[in-house]
DNA sequence: ACTTCAATGGAATGTTTATTCCATTTCATG
DNA sequence: CATGAAATGGAATAAACATTCCATTGAAGT
């Protein structure tokens, strides 16, 4: 007998072993379970029970089949996830808030907030297909090139530093000097372009110039149309939320790094 | 008769109201739920008398106080407030990380779920005076110069954005051609230095003149003690998660930007 | 078509938890 | 010090809920 998941992961692994071979009921409990862990924390067993199609005694059953004692041992689990979670993140929030509109703790807390909004949302609405194609044009080049201009300009930056910690040849198209750097752009390589809504004329030039030579680009931007369209474009979009008119960008930076951190996998996988 | 507050912020207002001439248990019962908020929404009305250290029944007329009919109607709030807050994010971290332990998308997840980490602590750690003593500080700054190289350097550059766009004289100490920048820093300016383990060389060096002359510096770094000690040096500590060698920098990004934007506000306000 | 057994739904049960009521205490006031 | 009103704690009650049991259904094998 396999003990019960004591966590929020070990359950899906153990929704995953279980999933084969169920009765239609047990299965739907299953499937809605899967798609609706977070509300377990909160609900009745009654409640899920509506929410899956089933009998309140058939989610019982599967609980039982997940290794627990009953519905309650399961909720368990979950309510110690949610709790450790936010530990007193909420009441901070408020805490900074309280002293006073236009405290600096009060701005924090609104960047703050903001960010954790924008991560939450790039997690829930990222394409990973989209994502694992980006990964594998970009793992093809031999070097890559970024392109990111005035608040596009730190993701820019930082992928530069994290392909030269990796020991990967990448180029950071900064424009100091006014140099003409597209030209160093060669068959074989890749482009990362960085730019948001007003679009700056320099990137999408540059994205335009890969496009018609037929050089891979990945996109990251902020709308899901992109800056320009082509058959060797690949658009990553990131919601960025705003605080009156800034953004702390930090979606667009954990989407970066991730890039990079995933093609310098992939490159050292092959080799 | 005041209606009942129909979320956390109006609860926290309500609270306030009620605060004064209220009489020893009640009292108990106000001040536990304003620093234990956060458990209200899971916790049974026995659990939370007993950590207020009151009676069952004298939390539930609490409750009532508050203008509530009881304490599952006043428990429905936190209950929606939690939910909402994680509207299945918790479901999609596990669904990205189960598409395999080395695919892009697992490691977006890794990024994500440590970035939120980060902002939450952040949140939960900032030290709100030192915030408001480093924007007072700035603001009676000439020109803000700043510092910060390799993995810092995007903050830095950040940074520069941010003040540019709102007409704030800053100079962005980027160390391009090996030029001695250090130089322009005159008495009447102030540093903003950003600098992770193992610091950089250049930007101690750099803070140290500074402090040597005076000149107010405010350093963004990972380590309480920050890398130079001195009078006119303040530290602002920010904890960082790492991903494996790589740290997304979310909570360093949010921090800067609520610095410049801050400063900003206060510059305006006194012209 | 018949038998058998797993699967299922609904009703009955027992437990936990909210809520109310009342006896007792505490405090302020005359 | 006496009296009344507010406050309090604990026990009684009621509601919500998880859990179990059993009769019925459905499916597989003979």
């Amino acid at each position: 007998m396999t003990a019960k998941p004591q966590s929020v992961e070990d359950f899906h692994a153990r929704l995953h072993e279980v999933s084969e071979g169920l009765p239609k009921r047990m299965r739907q409990c299953a499937d809605y379970l899967a798609a609706n862990t977070d509300r377990v924390a909160l609900s009745t067993v009654a409640e899920l029970a509506t929410g899956a199609g089933v009998a309140p005694s058939a989610m019982m059953r599967f609980c039982q089949i997940m290794g627990y004692s009953g519905y309650s041992d399961m909720q368990q689990i979950f309510r110690a996830a949610v709790s450790s979670g936010l530990p007193d993140y909420a009441s901070r929030i408020s805490a900074l808030r309280d002293r006073g509109a236009d405290s600096p703790s009060a701005l924090l807390a609104e960047f703050v907030d903001a960010g954790r909004g924008s991560l939450e949302t790039l997690a829930n609405k990222v394409d990973a297909a989209a994502l694992d194609q980006a990964v594998a044009a970009l793992a093809g080049a031999e070097m890559i090139h970024l392109a990111g201009l005035r608040r596009a300009f730190p993701v820019s930056a930082y992928l530069a530093y994290a392909f030269e910690k990796m020991g990967h040849p990448a180029m950071l198209h900064d424009g100091v000097g006014a140099l003409q750097q597209a030209a160093s752009i060669r068959i074989g390589d890749a482009l990362i372009a960085t730019t948001f809504t007003p679009y700056s004329d320099e990137t999408v030039a540059l994205i335009q110039t890969c496009v018609d030579r037929d050089i891979p680009v990945v996109v990251l931007t902020d709308s899901p149309l992109g800056p320009v369209q082509g058959a060797s474009v690949l658009t990553l979009p990131v919601a960025e939320a705003d605080v009156g008119a800034f953004r702390a960008l930090s979606a667009t930076h954990c989407l970066a790094i991730t890039l990079a951190v995933a093609v310098g996998a992939a490159k050292s996988r092959a080799s």
